[in-house]
RNA sequence: CGCGGAGUGGAGCAGUCCGGUAGCUCGUCGGGCUCAUAACCCGAAGGUCGUAGGUUCAAAUCCUGCCUCCGCAACCA
């Protein structure tokens, strides 16, 4: 008979920079699932990969003098590196730029078009080169692009439109019919909103970039995400290809685990276009939340805030980090993730609890009596709540599995942990041990702590598959003692296993030590100033703290103009801009964004000169465009206008 | 009126759908124990559940207004 299949995906991530941890969030989540599947027995396919190609790869290689596949080639090594280091058990790996791919694409856009539900048609409107997006009439702002503020002409470019307008009936039906379809419930009301607003025909090509897989019947156009990545799902499991049989083996997938920022696009677009090509539809949809960094407390001093899995990994272990991942963020749930809120997982859960059971269990059996528990026990009443505790958590475990609730599997499995500690206070082994007419009592505590810990291990395999097997070893198990159907069985350890105190499992951290260190790590080291230490710029973006050295022709290239504020407001779907019009002297007026609401208001600045870099190349911020920036100190938290009043307007500062 | 999330003992969260003694983890304090990784076990302190009103015998929970914070939306030039 064959076995049940359960196939399982990550989203193919853009390799547009390494791997992050929110990257391995999803990963080890859906790592956890295809590991716990497997131990129950399914024949499961753990789906993960990238999806390379698009413009903003094709300017990043730019950038860097490489092809874009060069580019990618680079990073999806850092990708694969990452999910080797983590123990991710991934069946596959696609990569959109795999031949057999890019060959299914070709193969699902043709059919989609000569089904009819694909056209050609003109993507029509005003364009705006530099953002190189069309906009409708009312779109636009002022006649110009709602986001640079630039003209916009009247342009039409040819492209293949996808009838996603003709599902919203359908999909609704479909978010009725079937409610688990997306998760967590939350979210399905933002998706039925969003068709209720009726949905638009979308653009599936493009003649804007060339780093992307060809339509095949109409070369100058390439396959925009939507249908290039989306299939990839199918595609890696052979469709549109000759060999058909792990397609019809494991489609339609169980779940694909994607964030929640992507949920609509897996749960409107994909469909559809499963739909469109008469195709079963995925069973579920699992959004989940996202890893926040913000340390959020004042109280704090200084915490490291070291997030590159790489290190992480390398000072607290693989498993640290997953457990930390699996425990700390209730699925779907947004998350904190800090490097002292994983510092105490590690010390109270790991070491504390866990790691030092372990110990304490194996070291008394070693000293009580030389590694092999005696074969006659004596039973208490005492046990049995241990016993019916640790009989009943694979249930609760599957339980919480079924419903992708890691956190609370691994909190059912810390109760019994936590319940094993107290056991060993309540039975007091030490003074069992003092009296040799207590030995089979002794015997049959020390039995136990060791079942209940074989059940732990083999329940706590999925989420920490290398922690487990050390567990295991120093119990003595063998693979037949720790299979998953035994994890709801008591008495399955053979008496002549030998039990040995092993390495420490998990070390204890000492926190503060650690934070120091890890600021350490920080390139920008905290001792050159409180401010560093405060706030971690949430963006990759670091400004170097101490700048090197520049010559003064360096300098010269600045060109610093005293300029008087004559006009000045906030700026509409800006928080943080006020958008000044400035006299520098020239005779046409300056339109400057400066990120200083929080601090000014409008009326603080009209009148005052300020200095304004005058040669600062124009940027579009939030549909203004700003030609220079204004000159301005950090203060702390605050951020203060340096003024130049009394000076004319226009002259040159140096 | 851009979208979304959140405000509960010192910290992080659960409870809110289906009103009825406010719960968990960490931390703090006190006690116990000594097998163990200064770990483990027990106990205690600590909350007018953001705010103002409303509904109700009864509101963290339902309704209305307001405030604050956060993420996103190509907003610190």
């Amino acid at each position: 008979m064959e076995k049940k299949t359960f196939y399982i995906t990550t989203p193919i991530y853009y390799p547009s920079g390494n791997a992050h941890i929110g990257h391995s969030y999803c990963t080890v989540a859906s790592d956890a699932i295809a590991r716990y599947k497997r131990m129950q027995g399914l024949d499961v396919m753990f789906l993960t990969g990238t999806d390379e190609h698009g413009l903003k790869i094709e300017q990043k290689a730019e950038a860097e003098g490489v092809t874009p596949k060069e580019y990618v080639d680079k990073i999806v090594l850092n990708f694969k590196n990452l999910w080797k280091l983590l123990n991710i058990s991934n069946d596959r790996f696609i990569r959109t730029t795999d031949e057999y791919h890019v060959k299914g694409i070709q193969k699902i856009f043709r059919e989609l078009y000569d089904r009819g539900e694909i056209y050609k048609g003109k993507y029509e409107g005003w364009y705006c080169t530099p953002c190189e997006s069309f906009w409708t009439e009312t779109q636009l702002k002022d006649g110009k692009c709602p986001d640079c503020g630039r003209e916009v002409k009247w342009a039409e470019e040819e492209a293949y439109f996808f009838r996603l307008s003709k599902y919203g009936d359908r999909l609704l039906k479909l978010y009725e019919e079937h409610p688990e379809f997306i998760q967590p419930e939350s979210r399905k009301n933002e998706m039925i909103n969003f068709i209720k607003q009726g949905l638009g025909d979308l653009c599936v090509s493009r003649t804007s970039f060339t780093w992307g897989v060809p339509v095949d019947f109409d070369p100058k156009h390439v396959v925009y995400v939507w249908i290039d990545a989306l299939p990839n799902y199918i595609t890696a499991l052979g469709y549109g290809s000759s060999d058909l049989s792990d397609y019809n083996k494991y489609w339609p997938a169980d779940v694909h685990f994607v964030g929640k920022e992507i949920v609509r696009f897996h749960t409107i677009i994909w469909p559809a276009i499963l739909m469109a090509l008469d195709l079963p539809l995925p069973k579920q949809v699992y959004g989940h939340g996202w890893l926040l960094f913000g340390d959020g407390t004042k109280m704090s001093k200084s915490k490291g805030n070291v997030v590159d899995p790489y290190v992480l990994c390398q000072r607290y272990g693989v498993d640290a980090i997953r457990y930390f991942l699996l425990r700390e963020i209730p699925f779907g749930s947004d998350g904190l993730f800090t490097n002292e809120a994983l510092i105490n997982r590690i010390n109270s859960d790991l070491a504390n609890d866990l790691g030092n059971l372990v110990s304490r269990t194996t070291a008394m059996v070693q000293k009580y009596f030389g590694g092999v528990i005696p074969e006659e026990k004596e039973a208490d009443p005492l046990d049995q709540e241990l016993i019916q505790m640790a009989c009943s958590l694979k249930e609760k475990c599957d339980k919480a599995i079924d419903g992708y609730q890691f956190s609370t599997a691994l909190s059912e499995i810390w109760k019994l942990v936590s319940r094993s500690n107290k056991y060993i206070d309540e039975t007091m082994p030490w003074a069992l041990g003092k009296d040799e007419t207590k030995r089979a009592r002794l015997a049959a505590v020390m039995y136990n702590l060791c079942e209940s810990l074989r059940i732990v291990s083999i329940l706590l395999a999925p989420f920490m598959p290398d922690t487990s097997p050390r567990i295991q070893a120093q119990l003595g198990l063998s693979p037949e003692e720790c299979t998953y159907a035994s994890s709801a069985s008591w008495g399955v350890l053979s008496a002549q296993a030998v039990i040995s105190k092993g390495e420490t499992l998990f070390p204890r951290i000492d926190v503060d030590k650690e934070i120091e260190a890890l600021n350490a790590l920080i390139p920008n080291p905290a001792a050159q100033g409180k401010a560093a230490s405060k706030e971690e710029p949430k963006k990759e973006g670091e400004k170097p703290q101490g700048l090197a050295m520049i010559g003064i022709d360096d300098f010269a290239k600045v060109e610093l103009r005293v300029a008087k504020v004559v006009h000045c407001e906030p700026v509409k779907r800006a928080k943080k801009l006020l958008k000044l019009t400035l006299d520098d002297g020239s005779g046409t007026p300056r339109t400057v964004a400066s990120g200083i609401a929080k601090w000014y208001a409008p009326e603080d600045l009209i009148g005052h000169s300020v200095i304004v870099v005058a040669n600062l190349k124009p940027a579009m911020l939030c549909g203004v465009e700003s030609q220079g920036m204004i000159l301005a100190a950090d203060v702390g938290e605050d951020a203060r206008v340096i003024f130049a009043d009394n000076i004319p307007a226009g002259s040159k500062i140096r």
